[in-house]
DNA sequence: GATTAGCACTCGATTGAGTTGAGTGCTAAC
DNA sequence: GTTAGCACTCAACTCAATCGAGTGCTAATC
């Protein structure tokens, strides 16, 4: 969590272009990097006895390490931590518009959305991560219960956005259809208009005093009503291309992969991450977040990087499309594909 | 494919019981299995000779085979295969109870059949597989349009079995309350009751006929509903416990395990293995199926063997349940369990 | 004072010879 | 038909030797 903001006064000019060379190097290979290899990288003409001392300076200062005494060196977190924030603060990158990146309208945001995190696992290599918006601050468009069998109502919701749920109601006894028009005419009345937020329990008990005799038949009917709205959470969070964390031999040998996937089926720790996301964002950050390996609440991911970032569907519907890769992700890659995805997204929906 | 039910007639008696020996020990052991194991293993007093010249013969016979010369055996497909047949046709096995493998009633089929899942991968520690029902055989019990907006209209559509639908329908104009009314009306005396698959085009067309005036926004609004309705194809395949298949060396050494994994991904190819068990259900066949490394028809696919069978909602909706395991899984297991899940499920779904 | 060449040293990775042991096939005796 | 016995095979393991990329340090150079 600690993301201290390392001080670019720390690091005189050469250390930073010898570390971004060993973390670009490091990015690329995946093997540790050793002095020669940047002596020759670089543009600046030293020798790699200067390299060495300097990489041993840095190594001091936390930003590289030696996975085992002479081997070259690899980035710590905070190296990469460095190494992303000076790329974020770098003129905005122009995004590439990849011709292969696009989405296809599809009737149902479901749709649109698995299919954006398909094109981003695709694009990137790394395992793809999309929830569903947050719709609990939208608000109610219409409601209606209408009569499908005998013994059962069928709730009808649309929300802002136009997000759909349904619930199926089982009444105790039949309801006849002049019972059903009043009840629908007094749950809209009271509740049209209104974000699924500000429907809580207290006005639920006023609805049910409202409702007057038939008691309870209808405020059981009102109950499931107000459980049907409630059920925002059905968030759901896509995944793809969960097996491409098997191209990265650090994760693969040392078996964390195994862990890694497993928490791809994890719903609650997915929804950790998801929710970190929505909130730094909410604070007032950049549109795209980064956490690099223990910056994240989820242990399993602690040899990770994820990239995050929030996307908006005009009617304040808030969801966070994810990439998770190893720590030697290609970040600038990973945002940039993301940067795209994202316009594409507002593109599509910002129209209604 | 080719299920060649072994005759009995080839193999004698002891055969019989070697081969089964040399079966059981490999599955619980994964290890090829020699002559001196068994000779100890079985209760039949033979010395490993003996038992040496026997194996030699079901070698020959295919039944097992030696991954390299001078080491144990293990089974083919066909040995596998005598040996499912023969579990199959023993004395139907007792349902063990488990206390841990109980389905909590929700009210959505999709978190039931999401729980069946997990808590199918949790038991038997090998990959679930489970395919929502498939409807278009079942009837269309209600169908309701209404007005969300002035350029929207909203579809309903319940079928049997209480699955709903929803479409959004955007109009070109605004219709008035009075014309959907009617169109309402006609829509349900014309398509009330009938199957899914028997509202096709030619149904469409003529209710756009008996639509009379209008036409324009009537039939484009008429063949939205047709395409809500057709909109079965929205079969969705869960999986649990897809890193199960590391648990396996045979399939993890091989890098098939990543392959495997990748599969569950691709619900081109998990269909495939859906759509086959029910049509060999449906061809009347037994309840459960095994398919064991080529029989299947996913490449992937070869090195594993998955217990298949079709669970029936009351209402004729049916869909598959699966377990994908290596090939010497533990059959009586999986098929155990997937039996007593499928039981629960009856339960839980028949009283309507 | 910063830079560089040079050298001894470290340590993981690779190679290859040698050993082990589980298992086989075959033959001859029971 | 069964078994004991023996020679043979072959993957797996062990262990030492070697290799090579890379370091740290020192002394010379700019």
């Amino acid at each position: 969590m600690a993301k201290e903001k390392a001080q670019i006064a720390e690091l005189d000019e050469r250390k930073v272009k010898i570390l971004i060379a060993v973390i670009r190097n490091y990015l690329e290979t995946g093997e540790p990097v050793g002095s020669r290899t940047i002596s020759k990288y670089t543009d600046l003409k030293l020798s790699s006895a200067t390299i060495r001392n300097e990489m041993s300076d840095l190594e001091e200062m936390g930003y590289i390490f030696q996975p085992h005494t002479s081997s070259g060196r690899i980035p710590t977190d905070k190296g990469y931590r460095f190494y992303v924030d000076n790329l974020m603060s770098e003129k905005e990158r122009e995004i590439q518009e990849k011709e292969d990146l696009i989405i296809e309208k599809a009737d149902k945001l479901e749709e649109v959305l698995k299919q954006a995190a398909k094109l981003l696992a695709a694009n990137t290599n790394y395992t793809a991560l999309v929830s569903t918006p947050e719709t609990h601050r939208n608000k109610l468009k219409f409601l209606q219960l209408s009569k499908v069998e005998k013994d059962s109502l069928l709730a009808v919701i649309v929300v802002e956005g136009n997000i759909i749920k349904n619930k199926m109601i089982h009444t105790e006894e039949e309801m006849d259809e002049d019972t059903i028009l009043k009840l629908n005419l007094l749950l809209n009345t009271h509740l049209n208009g209104l974000s699924l937020e500000e429907i809580n329990l207290g006005l639920i008990t006023l609805l049910k005093e409202r409702a007057g005799i038939h008691t309870e038949i209808i405020s059981s009917v009102i109950d499931a009503v107000a459980e049907a709205i409630r059920a925002d959470e059905d968030l759901e969070i896509y995944t793809s291309g969960a097996t491409n964390i098997f191209r990265y031999p650090e994760l693969m040998d040392s078996g964390k992969a195994t862990d890694i996937i497993n928490t791809f089926e994890n719903k609650e720790e997915l929804e950790k991450i998801v929710s970190t996301s929505l909130a730094e964002n909410n604070a007032g950050k950049s549109e795209m977040q980064v956490y690099i390996g223990k910056e994240m609440a989820s242990p399993a991911m602690q040899d990770c990087s994820v990239v995050t970032a929030t996307y908006e569907l005009g009617d304040g519907m808030r969801g966070t499309i994810g990439i998770v890769g190893p720590k030697r992700m290609d970040y600038e890659k990973a945002m940039g594909t993301m940067k795209s995805l994202m316009n594409q997204l507002d593109e599509i929906y910002k129209k209604k």
